[in-house]
DNA sequence: TGACTCCATCCGCTTATCCGGATATATTTT
DNA sequence: AAAATATATCCGGATAAGCGGATGGAGTCA
């Protein structure tokens, strides 16, 4: 039970919702692309992605200097339909808009400086 | 987006949990049959219902002297498929299972004193 | 090895949340 | 109107969560 409420816990915050949108969207980010999307110190996404991650929401891989957040791929049957929900949700919330606008605004393929 | 992480903030905490297992499973109940269930006093109790009432979650009715709560019927698709989500979450939970015998306990039909 | 980049974690601080006893309000009963 | 019951809200204190600069580890390239 307790666990249950930590999951939830996990989305009842703003930046993990609109870090979730993106990553719906987006298949795979890394931190700094999240950060120039979000504009939000990288201390701030770092520990955001921590709890996602802490929560089975999303998976980190690391590829040389960087490490790329994805969704993860539940077993869980529910948490799939949770997802849908999620992104139906967010699909029309005007911030994660805007912040898939700012992820596409710097050039397609040539993020992470 | 801060609504929906509002919305899902009511879902994060294991009394509202506890509580909308039981509403899920009774239909309707006062306050008195909550505090027995749970066991918890009643100011605690009060205030979590006001915030899932806040959230959406569930509708009061006032009949005589006690305050019914069931849960809302939203006219949001979503809403409903998340209940099932949720009914699915509490099914085998040890505390909502104790948390029905509870209710169960005190007789059938003569609750609240 | 040294310099550089990306990222995770630590730190002190501020703000939000939860708790439960105490108090206030509403309704019924006498 | 007074007493009794059920519920809502107030209050002070404790705990948790969020923030963002600062520090340090890990990887890459020279």
């Amino acid at each position: 039970m307790k666990q249950t409420a930590r999951f939830f816990k996990s989305l009842a915050d703003e930046t993990r919702l609109r870090i979730l949108a993106l990553l719906l969207a987006e298949e795979k980010l890394c931190v700094c692309d999240l950060m120039a999307a979000l504009e939000l110190p990288q201390s701030t996404v770092s520990r955001h992605l921590a709890q996602l991650k802490n929560a089975g929401w999303v998976d980190d891989r690391r590829e040389g200097v960087w490490v790329y957040y994805s969704l993860a791929t539940s077993d869980i049957p529910s948490r799939g339909e949770l997802q849908t929900l999620l992104a139906r949700y967010l699909a029309t919330e005007p911030v994660a808009i805007a912040d898939r606008e700012r992820l596409a605004g710097f050039g397609q393929g040539n993020r992470c400086a």
